[in-house]
DNA sequence: TGTTAGCACTCTCTATACATGAGTGCTAGA
DNA sequence: TCTAGCACTCATGTATAGAGAGTGCTAACA
């Protein structure tokens, strides 16, 4: 039943297609032949674009709400529309000037850059935007500090070589001053600076290693490794969402369960989570549409994500999400930008070799 | 034209008006006189109710939608309702176990309870929930640390006295190595440690204390105060959003205008700026209905709000949002229950006479 | 004075029928 | 291969009627 794949469409055909898919994504109204007529130069009548239509039908790439409708682009149309018929042109130099204004005007703080990111993509296709905080694969401790908040609890700071900073407080039985702690602190950092989570944890399990130092020395280096995995390990949690505002103005999210429906993807994300990965090991720009993607999650929204950051390093991801009926071709300018931009200024700020002007 | 204030209403009258309070929550729809006489014991005819209901209404405590509808409280019925008739009761012990159950099996954090706070919130009064960020009054610098990211790149990571924890990239013109760093962090350590924004900034001014020390000094001490005073100065952006789900679910939000309303307020929290630091000086739990927080911002909403931590200190605001029509009672005991909790947990973690068992 | 039964009145909600208009599919001819 | 013409279909809008819910009011009653 799904073999209407191999019929042949004419150039005429996919002009017509690729008006629709535009025209719909304007008006969010089912396109009519007459329509195409008046506004488009084809030079061909009405009558001859709807048996143009008939076979974009029977080829799956249009459809008919109803009988007497115009047509609206199916899943598998707008996929060939993003496939084969758009070409994103690059936003103008008016718009980048602006969107690279905004990030000049914050402090410097990874976290925040990817938060704003998100919020200004939003704005500019207006419609919703998510984003990760940026992760690192392997992340190596550069540096951790002890420090005594009350007699028996312990702040340990952890920074990363990718320049990530957790803490957590540790309860610990005996009470402890602030002088033995720093003697403790510089001995186990020269001891461990530059390891992973692992490797903290092999070392830890040699008995030669521990016998000279406190006994403090195996719960701090068992919580410091555990901080670290959990750097590793990019959390759905720290997910930003933004303009969600924007993605309800169109009209198919009308009707309350569909609304529904976004809200939970945008709270629970654990559609996220099968996803990114895959965007995480993939270059460019990656798009998304309907059903496509998850088994049954994202129905009836397309999504447009791309990798930003460097290799395995304080990378993550970001991008669009809407209705089918999205402009996909500036989705994609605006994503890929986003994401290149994000890129350099990471690199800027946190890669070991210096570039500045 | 509001001097129905000082109507009588007599017990039978605050009963009925109690009845419908509680049916409308429950049922969202408007309550008949006949239903009153059904399932309540109150020994009167509908004709009865009715010329009560009159009463109520010519004293403003409730309203028609329509002439041949029931009534439903209004705005200041519900008032009148949360002020005069409800009694809280509080949570029962299942409940409370469960919800103290969630906090034990998370990393100690506060930043993380918070947000689990506002988690737990929202299920168990199935609505949306909101919390800030816990922030301290005058946090004072309890140690900070210098590290080299690469040759023109240093990071700042902050610790104040109340455990938080702040970092930032500083870019310097001539490179610096961890060596001279550390010897730089040591002295400047034990000159500022202990003091506020203000007083470091004060401090810095005073040319006599600077002359002995590295060119990187002043930058260095500018970028701290402003770390310290960014971690006082509570931010909106800092808000935790939750359970927005479960509020759509109520008939009110049906129409998709209203979505938008309550999701802008969820997302630009301009409205809060105005809110929470007259909660944050209160004590208690406070009860906004409708439009009398705000002169235009969360109408047609109630939110039930109450401050967590201590004095001054790890201090914020959680509580519940939802549509007037929401069940106050249970909202204030919730509330009132998480409230203590977090501030329970916050203390015994944070603050600096031991008390562990 | 407070309470009650009875009843007319009002308003919402639902269903039905009907007209309108948009847009197509098809046929026949160029 | 294209086009003009036309019948057909279906969503949308409007008018109308009936049913049901719930009240307000009046008059009688304790």
């Amino acid at each position: 039943m799904d073999q209407h794949g191999d019929i042949k469409v004419s150039e005429r055909q996919r002009a017509i297609l690729s008006i629709i898919v535009e025209q719909y994504v304007a008006t969010a109204r089912p396109v009519a032949s007459e329509q195409i007529v008046n506004n488009y130069n084809l030079n061909v009548s009405s009558a001859t674009i709807r048996n143009d239509m008939a076979d974009l039908e029977r080829a799956g790439l249009i459809l008919q709400p109803h009988t007497s409708a115009g047509r609206i682009p199916s899943d598998r149309g707008y996929r060939y529309f993003v496939t084969n018929l758009m070409n994103p042109t690059a936003l103008s130099h008016d718009e980048q000037r602006t969107i690279r204004h905004q990030f000049h005007q914050i402090e410097m703080d990874a976290e925040e850059w990817v938060r704003l990111a998100a919020s200004v993509l939003a704005r500019t296709v207006h419609s919703a935007a998510v984003a990760t905080a940026p992760r690192s694969v392997a992340v190596r401790l550069k540096h951790f500090e002890l420090i005594a908040i009350s007699d028996t609890r312990i702040l340990l700071v952890l920074v990363g070589d990718d320049g990530s900073v957790t803490q957590q407080i540790l309860t610990v039985g005996e009470s402890q001053d602030q002088g033995e702690m720093s003697i403790l602190s510089n001995r186990l950092n020269a001891a461990i600076a530059g390891k992973t989570a692992n490797e903290i944890s092999a070392w830890l399990s040699d008995e030669t290693n521990m016998k000279p130092l406190s006994d403090l020395a195996p719960i701090i280096l068992k919580t410091l490794a555990g901080m670290l995995a959990r750097l590793e390990r990019p959390e759905t949690s720290s997910m930003f969402h933004e303009g969600l505002g924007h993605i309800l103005e169109q009209p198919e999210f009308r009707h309350p369960e569909r609304i529904q429906q976004i809200i939970e993807l945008f709270e629970q994300g654990s559609v996220w989570s099968n996803i990114i990965p895959s965007i995480l090991n993939s270059e460019g720009v990656q798009v998304i549409i309907g059903e496509e993607g998850s088994p049954e999650g994202i129905a009836s929204c397309s999504v447009v994500l791309a990798r930003y950051g460097m290799e395995d390093k304080m990378t993550g991801v970001l991008g669009v999400i809407g209705p089918l009926r999205m402009p996909y071709s500036r989705s994609v300018s605006t994503v890929s930008y986003m994401s290149q931009l994000l890129s350099d200024l990471l690199q800027r700020a946190y890669s070991p070799d210096k570039r500045d002007a």
